[in-house]
DNA sequence: AAACTTAGCGTAAAAAATACGCTAAGTAGA
DNA sequence: TCTACTTAGCGTATTTTTTACGCTAAGTTT
């Protein structure tokens, strides 16, 4: 990597989804040596980076998803931009940015993204577990700078995002069951569905194909596993309409 | 304005409709002292700036945004950056774009927003007159830069939000016709709408409200006149579902 | 007055969304 | 092995929305 560029930076808002539960990866950001944790709120933060000087925007953020997650193949989208002159406020934080870069810092425009990943096949690089940790969306505590109002932003573009798209599947298992995907639209769109017109609604759907395989380990009638055929659905998508 | 970030900057694709094509606001960028504009083919750019040092990025765009059409309370999205370390190649840009600003430019990243304007309203600049012009979408010719990639992410952005949230209205005058209004959604979404049941579709939505007036100065049977009552909108606003 | 264009109303059929009843297949504990 | 319990999974009837298409009315232009 490159000369950091000191005034653009990537956050990224990790989602994941462990069966009941949106959960969003946070780091711990270390102690400076002279500081005292015990009157510390925030230190927790985003996964993020000043970017390289010569490295495209996303491959910025690839490159702090790989050194969390251990995946390179996972979605991630660019979904808003925080640049207020004043988003740097904790001077606390600021100090602690300043050593860490080795940069003298004034104003950091940071480029969000979100991205989703399959909790279960995740592996988070050993060195960083311990400072590393999945969030329940309900339970992220204040975190560092604006870092609160970039999660809750990047909610609402998930949310927004799932309305047109399919992509949910980004946090569930290549194999999942029915039930695994009605509770993960459940818990993002924040609304009860029904059971059984949820059910018809799948069978419908070319693109979600049932597998020979069933649910193991579960202590109740275990469920057919299904897969999302994505070359299907680009194949069948048909035009959504719109709103008036 | 203060001091120029000379890493940062806005720029801006200014969608207008003019009751049947779709257009975008461009800007011609100066010739420098020693060019010869018979060989310059790229000598169009969206209008845009380096964002000042201490400025909210949103107020970057909306200056832009008023210098350029007078109007400030127009709408104004965010959608996309654009920071590739090689995006400024023109050398020819590079230097006007050193000149203009006076600073060494090295890498600019740059925010893109689009914006809807209700043309006929929209009062340009008289001292930028010459140097600003409506261009229809399909004959949008080279721009400077990565422009046109800018206004092509754009327009995609565009039809996106279309799909669900009712911002044709901010491209129509205040008072419009149900033709108008098909004819925009036709345009920019790319199909065409049966009359009959288009005009069904609105009569049911409150927050479309026909006016005691009609149309004037058209050759044929004047039609009556609607307005979008955003408030009723927001009130009514009914959740929409979601695609799996 | 005739030709033409767009506005505007209506009806029937097809498709999609909603509401709800019920059985089946498995596990866990007694 | 029996019973209680949980979730899977199928079906049907009703309502609502979307789609397709016929037709008349009200203006303008020549």
């Amino acid at each position: 990597m490159n000369r950091l560029n000191p005034h653009i930076s990537v956050d990224c808002v990790i989602f994941g989804f462990d069966g009941l539960q949106l959960k969003v990866l946070l780091n711990e950001r270390e102690l400076l040596p002279d500081e005292d944790s015990s009157i510390l709120s925030d230190l927790l933060k985003l996964p993020g980076s000043l970017i390289s000087d010569t490295e495209e925007l996303d491959i910025s953020a690839y490159r702090v998803l790989k050194e969390l997650t251990g995946l390179d193949k996972i979605f991630l989208k660019q979904f808003a931009v925080f640049g207020s002159p004043n988003r740097l406020q904790n001077t606390n934080d600021v100090e602690w940015l300043r050593k860490t870069s080795g940069m003298s810092i004034e104003r950091v425009v940071t480029i969000a993204y979100y991205s989703l990943v399959k909790i279960n096949e995740s592996n988070p690089n050993e060195s960083l577990l311990e400072k590393t940790s999945w969030i329940p969306l309900n339970e992220v505590p204040q975190l560092i700078f604006d870092h609160n109002i970039i999660v809750n932003s990047a909610l609402e573009a998930l949310r927004k995002e799932m309305r047109t798209d399919p992509i949910g599947f980004e946090l569930l298992p290549k194999k999942f069951t029915l039930r695994q995907l009605q509770n993960l639209y459940e818990v993002i769109m924040g609304n009860k569905l029904d059971n059984r017109n949820f059910r018809k609604r799948i069978v419908k759907l070319n693109y979600l194909v049932p597998l020979s395989e069933k649910e193991k380990g579960v202590s109740h009638k275990p469920a057919q596993l299904y897969k999302f055929d994505k070359k299907t659905f680009l194949r069948e998508r048909k035009d959504i309409g719109f709103v008036i």
